[in-house]
DNA sequence: CAAATCTCAGCTTGACTGACATCG
DNA sequence: CCGATGTCAGTCCAGCTGAGATTT
C-alpha cells in the first residue's frame, strides 16, 4: 500500500522527494511562523537585519535574498509594528536606511525560538548524525548549483 | 565571503537547506519540462495514468496528489494537445473516464527522458552513494510526516 | 436524504518582471 | 546620460478553499 498512492516513478525521484519534503517543512515552517503573525519575509528580513546591521532596501534584498519588489511591503508590515524603522539616508536622498528595533530584536528571538521547534518536527525521525548528514548533501547540492561561476 | 550573502542564522537551518535546494531542483525541473511545453501537473498526470490506467478525475486526483480543483485544467490542457482523452462512464454519469492516448505516452516518454537529463543535472555534485542516501533520509522525512497515524 | 463527482471562481505564498520617478 | 534606488502593478506556479450543479 503506497502512502498517498503516488506513482513509482514519481516517488522514487530525488527531485520530487525534495519537492515533497520541502513542502512539509514549508507548511511546518509556515504555520510555526503564523502562531507570532509573521511569515518567511518577515523573519529573514529581521534576521537579515540582526545579521549585517540597518541597511539600505536594495541592501536588504541583496542580502536576504528577497526580491526588491518584495521588500517594500514586507517592511511596511515590520514597520506598522514596530520592527523595523525606515529612515531617510541623509547622505544618499534615494535610500531608506532600515533599522531593526528592541521590540524587532526581541521579535525575532522569539521567533527563532518557534522555528527551532518547528525544525525539530521536522527532523525528528533523523538521529544526529543523520542530520548532519543530510545537511552536509543539502549544503553541497546548493553550493554547486549556487557559484556555477563558469 | 557567502554565496548570495544569506545569513548565517538561515544558511544553517535544514528546512532552509529544504527549501533552497528544492527551489533549485523546481527550477531546473520547469526548466526541463518546458522545453516540451509541459509543467508539472502535465507530467503528473500523464504519469499518474501510465501507471494506473484510464481513472476518473477523482481517482486521478487521489493517484497524482493534485487537486481536484485543478485537476480540470491539466487534463483541458492535455486534451487539447490530444495526450488524453475525456470519455463519460457509461456507468457512473457523475464521471469522466480519463485515458492516455497513445500519443500522451509517447510525450511522457519524452518528459521523462528530459526529466532524468534534469535529475542528473541537480544530482551532479553527488556520487551514487550519496545520492543513494539523500534519498533514503529524505524519504524517512517525508513517510514520517506523511503518515502520522498516531 | 447523504455522498461522490466535476466545475468554477478565487485566494495564498514565494518568486519574478516591467515600468516609472527620483536621485547621485 | 548612466545607474542605483524605491515603488507599484501585475504575472506565474503550486496548492488550497468554498460553493454549486449533477448524479448515485
Amino acid at each position: 500500500m503506497q502512502p498517498t498512492g503516488v506513482p513509482s516513478q514519481l516517488s522514487t525521484t530525488p527531485s520530487w522527494l525534495l519537492t515533497q519534503t520541502a513542502a512539509h517543512a514549508s507548511r511546518i515552517v509556515s504555520t510555526a511562523l503564523g502562531t507570532r503573525h509573521a511569515r518567511g519575509y518577515h523573519y529573514r528580513v529581521l534576521a537579515t537585519l540582526a545579521d549585517t546591521g540597518p541597511a539600505s532596501q536594495a541592501d536588504l534584498s541583496r542580502h536576504s535574498g528577497i526580491d526588491r519588489s518584495d521588500i517594500v511591503a514586507t517592511i511596511n508590515d515590520l514597520g506598522d509594528r514596530d520592527l523595523v524603522q525606515r529612515q531617510p539616508d541623509p547622505a544618499d536622498r534615494r535610500r531608506n536606511i532600515i533599522h531593526i528595533t528592541p521590540a524587532g530584536r526581541r521579535e525575532l528571538t522569539h521567533l527563532q525560538h518557534t522555528l527551532d521547534a518547528a525544525q525539530e518536527t521536522l527532523l525528528a525521525p533523523l538521529d544526529p548524525t543523520e542530520r548532519h548528514e543530510l545537511v552536509r548533501l543539502l549544503r553541497r547540492l546548493l553550493t554547486h548549483h549556487q557559484e556555477p561561476r563558469d
